[in-house]
DNA sequence: CGCGTTTGACCTGCGC
DNA sequence: GCGCAGGTCAAACGCG
């Protein structure tokens, strides 16, 4: 916070010499997992409870306000690994804080250890979603953002959590690894110090915004909902 | 001391 | 072409 940092001048010159910053096409190929996770109000009181640790290390790299939601989106990337171009970003539910949507991009490309099925059990993974963007069309309703915005309804996810095509089975078995890589201590940085930096009065316009909204209620069974849905929507690139 | 987090700046893509 | 929003970088900082 009141930290006074150097201009970045030099830094931006060498920057631009980064490979990364060619190779944007790749960030947008990207495979991604989609995920929505509910937290049981007692999991998230109970910050030092100790949930089971993660799997593989995350480091967080960024954290973004994003637009029409009052919380920020954080940035992950595997620190298990050094050449792991494994990320996650996590950004809570605008409408139901204690719903979190977690977005895997690119998979992990070394072997980690066994995957605790129930370091799940803290939270609830409400929907799953694989996608792998492209600029062709990809879905009829790919309210890819929407989701993330207005947190989808577990009941909604149903429907396209049987429409799954074949390939995707390959890509369950890979997001599938990932339940058990979801701990509360992913979700911990995202929390509330960022959000108290908001302004009163946008997060009171923010919350009039999605007070007009009016729908996408979850339904009071969802906050202590305890299943499982799966949605994936997969594009192929080289199509 | 090493690792992870915070945070402002910068870059890219996309919509208008 | 311009502006906005999202994504990433890297220095500073904190903690074990």
């Amino acid at each position: 916070m009141g930290r006074s940092k150097p201009p970045k001048s030099q830094s931006k010159t060498s920057r631009l010499l980064q490979p990364q910053f060619l190779a944007s096409k790749d960030r947008k190929m990207a495979q991604k997992v989609v995920m929505t996770v509910q937290m049981e109000a007692k999991s998230l009181k109970q910050k030092n409870e100790g949930p089971p640790s993660d799997c593989w290390s995350w480091r967080k790299y960024g954290q973004k306000p994003i637009k029409g939601s009052p919380y920020p989106r954080g940035y992950y990337r595997c620190s298990s690994s050094k050449d792991c171009s494994a990320k996650k970003q996590v950004e809570r539910c605008s409408k139901d804080a204690s719903l979190f949507v977690i977005t895997y991009t690119s998979s992990h490309n070394h072997p980690g250890p066994n995957l605790p099925k129930d370091s799940v059990t803290q939270e609830q993974i409400v929907d799953q979603h694989v996608s792998l963007k492209d600029n062709d069309d990809d879905d009829d309703d790919d309210d890819d953002d929407d989701d993330t915005q207005s947190c989808k309804s577990p009941l909604n996810s149903t429907t396209t959590g049987t429409s799954i095509p074949q390939g995707i089975l390959e890509e369950n078995l890979f997001s599938d690894s990932f339940l058990g890589t979801i701990s509360y201590d992913d979700f911990l940085p995202l929390s509330y110090p960022q959000l108290m930096k908001f302004p009163k009065s946008e997060l009171s316009e923010e919350n009039d915004f999605y007070d007009e909204l009016g729908e996408l209620e979850l339904p009071p069974s969802s906050t202590s909902f305890a299943g499982i849905f799966e949605e994936a929507i997969l594009v192929d690139p080289s199509s």
